[in-house]
DNA sequence: CGAGCATTTGAGTCTCCTCAACCCGGGTGG
DNA sequence: CCACCCGGGTTGAGGAGACTCAAATGCTCG
């Protein structure tokens, strides 16, 4: 049924707008580096039918419950997965910012078993599952990234878990930060100290994320401005002292799989 | 470079012992269609190298911080991932059985950002990442099928980062409970009730992993016990009352997509 | 200038933790 | 065959971290 490679040139795949399309092949750029993607595959996946769309703060870009037909690919902003439990409080499972898909399960799976939010304002660039699974068929060292995608997520939520199953309020918050900072700054490895980390969280992300209440994030994370580790407020963190916030947090960025050794592939 | 199909024939594969032949070839079988695989790649994964290995109670599967040469699949016993914090104090993750696989985070992840240890007595098929990857990068919908496998693993993740995070004592204990039963009776959607599960957890297992000490938890499930909501003792859990545990646990079986709506493939 | 949201502060409470001792059944060795 | 030990479970008392409720402050934006 299939024949020959992708298809024909990136340039007809999308309706008018060329600056959302070297928004797109450049987003895409990033995700094939992250993942050590083949420049192969990278034009494949630059050839499928992307849309754009953009979401306000806080708009749903995955509800809970729905059936998805779609992945969303993060062009700018960020967001966050969210669960909402019987009393109606909310957990954040994780956060996502630019260059990320936010949705991959969506692929492979029936029904979405949790939301996901614009946490600012937000551009996404959206293309039907069935489109993405027909190119990752294709494609084996593309399943494999898009595996290699998921298995990375998988550890973030590990280190998730034991975040919020045993470290207290203190090191939840700080913990939380050093991830941040270290996602937020790509290429360095290293200690985001001293930089301006743009962050528009308010306390109460922060709580739902760490399992706390914003009353108790709140008093946590003046003790951490007084004793000038960091600096958060609206929208931006400074982290002043890298060393002794990570040493807090219990932070170690290993699982972060930042420079795994991913095999050969494409 | 690679020519045709898997290689020749399952019976070549493994040293002598048929018992454990056949054990394996019965795991990946069970896998394989809970993960929706076709014939012909459940084929081209029973021809695999695996060989047998038996591990002792607590004994280390995966050990945190080396660099896997091999993926595990249970074929009897059970098993825990977990992560030590600082001050010493253990999170379990998860815990897995008979025909999962382990730790296919070895596939593609450089460095085990985790410990698994055997939950009783476990045996295990051991296959080399190498092999698999290999067959792994030949087959599309064998990639599909792992992802999948990793997906659902990660929707369970979450679901443990909204158990610890927002849920108290009593329903931390029952959503984990609700899990495990359902997880341990395989075909059965529903209301594995009255039935006896077997799960060699100590208290101590399941203060790991909710999250809470073994003392809280001892009460905690002592209170459930007298409400004639379950019996559990060592090894042997039974839920008298399903749907009050599943409402305590404010537990919904959606995340472990038991029922998935895989697309076609293979 | 007021509306609305995020942050801050206070006071009282409760869940869950800590530390410690004790019980109990099973296995081992003298 | 009994004494001992050991791991898991149980119980008690006291304490602390985090929660709840409530109100006040400050900031931004219309």
């Amino acid at each position: 049924m299939q024949h020959g490679q992708v298809n024909n040139g990136a340039h007809s795949r999308r309706n008018s707008n060329h600056l959302s399309d070297n928004q797109i092949d450049e987003a895409l750029r990033c995700w094939a580096q992250r993942t050590g993607l083949a420049q192969n595959d990278l034009a494949a996946l630059q050839a499928l039918p992307f849309t754009c769309r953009t979401v306000e703060r806080d708009g749903f870009i995955v509800r809970e419950g729905e059936q998805p037909t779609s992945c969303s690919l993060i062009l700018s902003g960020s967001a966050f997965r969210q669960k909402v439990v019987h009393n109606g409080a909310r957990q954040i499972i994780s956060f996502h910012f630019a260059c990320e898909f936010i949705d991959l399960q969506s692929c492979l799976l029936g029904v979405n078993d949790h939301g996901v939010q614009a946490l600012g304002p937000c551009t996404l660039a959206v293309v039907p599952k069935v489109a993405l699974l027909e190119v990752v068929q294709k494609r084996p060292s593309l399943a494999l990234a898009m595996w290699f995608d998921t298995l990375v997520e998988g550890a973030i939520f590990r280190e998730w878990v034991v975040n919020v199953g045993r470290r207290n309020a203190r090191a939840r918050i700080a913990h939380l930060l050093c991830e941040l900072a270290l996602r937020q700054s790509p290429e360095t490895r290293e200690a985001p100290e001293g930089t301006i980390v743009r962050l528009p969280l308010t306390q109460e992300h922060i709580a739902d994320a760490t399992g706390l209440t914003a009353v108790h994030t709140n008093r946590t994370i003046q003790t951490l401005r007084k004793e000038g580790l960091i600096s958060l407020s609206l929208g931006r963190l400074v982290i002043h002292d890298w060393k002794a916030l990570r040493s807090i947090g219990d932070f170690n960025d290993a699982y972060l799989h930042r420079q795994a050794s991913r095999p050969q592939r494409g």
